[in-house]
RNA sequence: CGCGGGGUGGAGCAGUCUGGAAGCUCGUCGGGCUCAUAACCCGAAGGUCGUAGGUUCAAAUCCUACUCCCGCAA
């Protein structure tokens, strides 16, 4: 088939990659236009035009979407694949093309329809995830279900790590569901009605702890928001960002929610609203990411220290 | 020209403002103590103080340029 493609971060990456070693032809790739990045302001491209540069395949940046329009209808193309464009595509793009427009989605849907679904999974705690490919309609994530694929969540899994997996997952499940599809094989499946809130968009302020919260939805949020935009508090007017803890079970002496009750050689242990969060792994502003044995040697930090435990604003 | 922090033995830091012998907490190696130890005691090795240039009798410290890392912001 030809495709054209649209993306722009890393997650879709690979599922152009996959789809160029494929056997479907990409004609056009559609990205986000550059934007200023990183300290200095320079202008970037995105991860998927610079992928497909590298591959030798046309890119457009429109502003808007609609923009492309005209472009994409002249452009001949029995599909148009989504991941993670970044823009609503409207209805007269929708239908534009054989195929239509398919989307790669990195979860089970109907749960976690959404801009994060990944992270929100394991900040929910779920035991497994995954990704599905569906027929885009002109709801927000609600189209038919054309493939899915589960992918199981680790003990240890963060935001990051399980979009490697979903983003490898999604790369391969989108390549075969063309072939599937050119075939006529494919039975189109209704979603239900989603179990889950929408997974909004991450916010940095999402990641300001609060301590009165138990231990285990704390040390779910740190892994679900590492590596961007991680998890913090304020320590010594700085900011710190929390890259690494565990759940202890209860101890005896009880304190204050965010108070530091003992210092440890390599842990830094932490009352939460219900039970004591062991901090391993941290980075102080204007520092570089270590673990706590090393942060311990140059930082003084002494039980009854309280981690402030109010949101800002 | 977006704002800011930082680069000092293997790790993390102090020292820089107020130039004048390279320091702290650990780690490593050797020895000792101990039933034993991640504990304690004694000793040792290990650093062109990010790079280049400048000022000075003298620069980790002051000046200039460059470079790398990090936080904010986007």
């Amino acid at each position: 088939m030809r495709v054209i493609f649209m993306g722009t971060p890393d997650f879709a990456v690979g599922t152009l990659e996959a789809l160029a070693e494929s056997e479907h032809e990409l004609v056009l790739v559609v990205s986000q236009p550059d934007r200023p990045k990183g300290r200095g302001h320079s202008l970037q491209p995105t991860p998927v035009k610079a992928a497909a540069e590298r591959l030798g395949i046309p890119v457009i940046q429109p502003l808007k979407i609609r923009e492309a329009v005209g472009t994409l209808k002249q452009t001949e193309a029995d599909v148009i694949v989504v991941a993670a464009f970044g823009q609503i595509i409207p209805k007269e793009i929708l239908g534009m093309k054989k195929y239509g427009c398919i989307n790669v989605h990195a979860s089970l849907l109907p749960k976690y329809r959404g801009a994060a679904p990944i992270q929100w999974a394991v900040i929910d705690g779920e035991k497994e995830s995954g990704v599905t490919i569906m027929q885009m309609d002109e709801g927000l994530d609600t189209g038919d279900m054309l493939a899915k694929v589960v992918v199981p969540l680790d003990e240890d899994e963060t935001g990051g790590s399980l979009f490697d997996k979903l983003s490898a997952a999604g790369a391969k499940l989108c390549a075969g569901t063309l072939d599937q599809l050119a075939r006529g094989e494919i039975v189109p499946e209704k979603q239900g009605e989603s179990p889950t809130a929408y997974a909004s968009m991450l916010k940095k302020s999402m990641g300001n702890i609060d301590w009165t919260k138990d231990a285990v939805s704390i040390e779910r949020l740190v892994r679900g928001l590492n590596p961007w935009p991680s998890a913090y508090t304020r320590l010594f007017g700085k900011t710190l960002k929390i890259w690494k803890c565990h759940v202890l079970p209860e101890g005896a002496p009880k304190g204050a929610c965010g108070e530091v009750m003992e210092v440890r050689k390599d842990m830094i242990l932490v009352q939460t609203g219900e039970g004591i969060l062991s901090i391993t792994e941290l980075q102080l502003e204007g520092r570089a990411r270590m673990e706590a044995s090393s942060f311990l040697r140059g930082c003084k930090i002494v039980p009854g220290v309280i981690l402030p435990a109010e949101k800002e604003a």
